[in-house]
DNA sequence: TATTAATCCTATCAATTTAATAGGAATTAC
DNA sequence: GTAATTCCTATTAAATTGATAGGATTAATA
């Protein structure tokens, strides 16, 4: 399942890259057009920002913006920062690889091998989205 | 993130497919060739058992055996009875759909596109993979 | 028929994760 | 100096996960 943390993030992304070429777009205005808890989205938003995704600016007419052009802005990377690996089991991560306490041999286990088709498959669709794309109105 | 359950299940039916033939295999004797905690494993072959993927045979030299060929056991079966829907949301769910309470029209929703298209991907890997694969050596 | 060995079933529990809330500090525009 | 905003930390309630416990039921076989 995907996190509500991501699927807020990524509505919140989509919004502010809808009105890009303006001033930052702030917290509120996002949390009540989109309809998500305003403090749990201040939380979100500083993670993207701390990941480099968005910048923010401080105090009166303060908010959010992207960093990079939407078209920049790859779902990998995005994914990545608010729901974690994107392999199903840490044995097949590309980031964040961790061997498995069991399985002597990962190249023997078949969990492995059909994990890594699903990430393979999954990658490609996530490499070649980007925040252009969820943000084009239809 | 792939659950220990379904780790566990998908293991445990290749380690009974790559038995087939002879009688049905033990909890006891995959729980310890596996490494998996015996009782965790006796409620996911009972879970198996209900969706009508394995068969058993009660008491003395009693176990599990596969209900098909394992060429005919699709992933997209097993994934489905053991980690739930495919679809990381429930508005793009094919078998367990649901409408998000927010999200007032499906089709402008940048969630919603992009996770059709990891569905669909995903989805190809499942049904394309049978547990006869899986139970190939290398 | 008694014993043994297996599945079956229900309940419980501890740990973790998730989603959300609360309260206020720091910063900036005006 | 006031108002409006981001920033930061802590807390909490609910749900989920992974595992354990105990025994009921069933079947083979000595």
């Amino acid at each position: 399942m995907l996190s509500k943390k991501t699927k807020y993030g990524l509505k919140a992304l989509t919004y502010i890259a809808r009105q890009e070429g303006e001033s930052p777009v702030q917290v509120g205005e996002i949390a009540k057009s989109e309809q998500i808890p305003q403090k749990f989205l201040e939380s979100i938003l500083l993670t993207l920002r701390k990941a480099g995704i968005l910048g923010s600016k401080k105090g009166k007419h303060g908010g959010y913006y992207l960093r990079k052009s939407p078209s920049d802005i790859k779902m990998t990377e995005v994914m990545r920062v608010l729901e974690g690996p994107i392999a199903m089991v840490p044995c097949v991560s590309l980031n964040f690889y961790e061997k498995c306490d069991d399985c002597p041999d990962e190249n023997l286990c078949s969990v492995h091998r059909l994990m890594i088709q699903v990430r393979d498959n999954t990658l490609y669709v996530l490499r070649s989205t980007t925040l252009e794309d969820l943000s084009a109105i239809n």
